[in-house]
DNA sequence: GAGATATTTGCACAAATATACAATAATCAC
DNA sequence: GTGATTATTGTATATTTGTGCAAATATCTC
């Protein structure tokens, strides 16, 4: 595994290693439809800017997708690929001998 | 979830979300039998003491686990549970639709 | 005990991070 | 356009984090 792919899969970890960016991600596990920021306020007793700030890293390490509508921004989870990255990190722990 | 388990959760990726410490699980991951600090020193460019701290962290967080043997202290991985639970992430995040 | 080896802790420090509040930007409804 | 709504960015700050070097601790060998 290269360097460059090994801090990609830090960076995402780090992107939900954080209460506050965790609690966005599994409110967005339980919505079908795209969620706007302001909803997504609601889960984080934090200010409307914080999670702004949380949802742009979560953005950037394609946690979450973003669309404009509007005046809204509509956030949704990119399910299967992170899904698929933690599943493949368990697979390499978990492939061989352990108590 | 409760908080204190969403808490957990976020720590233990916390914990793996370093480019240092990751590298660490993985070359543990490419070890049949326990590795010794100084051996796991090979595999990242920093002081012995610093990894002896990210070894103390990866161990409080339940990703490692640690074996005094004489002056040496033996690394191994706790590999099922960690694969365990990052697995039940990427299922949480995954049960439903996506594109 | 003396010296060597393995590892951790004390200390210092620069960089990153999470946060709140205020100001700005973008869009909507009238 | 005016005012309201939604969300982001600027600024400041307190805290956390990763790091290296030196000192300390623990164990082994002689």
């Amino acid at each position: 595994m290269k360097n460059a792919t090994r801090q990609e899969l830090a960076d995402l970890l780090k992107a939900l290693g954080e209460f506050n960016r965790l609690s966005l991600v599994y409110e967005l596990c339980q919505c079908e439809a795209p969620q706007n920021a302001g909803c997504l306020c609601d889960c984080c007793n934090v200010d409307s800017s914080v999670v702004s700030r949380h949802l742009k890293v979560l953005t950037q390490e394609g946690v979450v997708r973003m669309e404009r509508r509007g005046r809204e921004r509509k956030y949704s989870l990119n399910r299967s690929e992170i899904a698929q990255k933690l599943r493949s990190l368990a697979d390499q722990i978990d492939t061989t001998n352990d108590t």
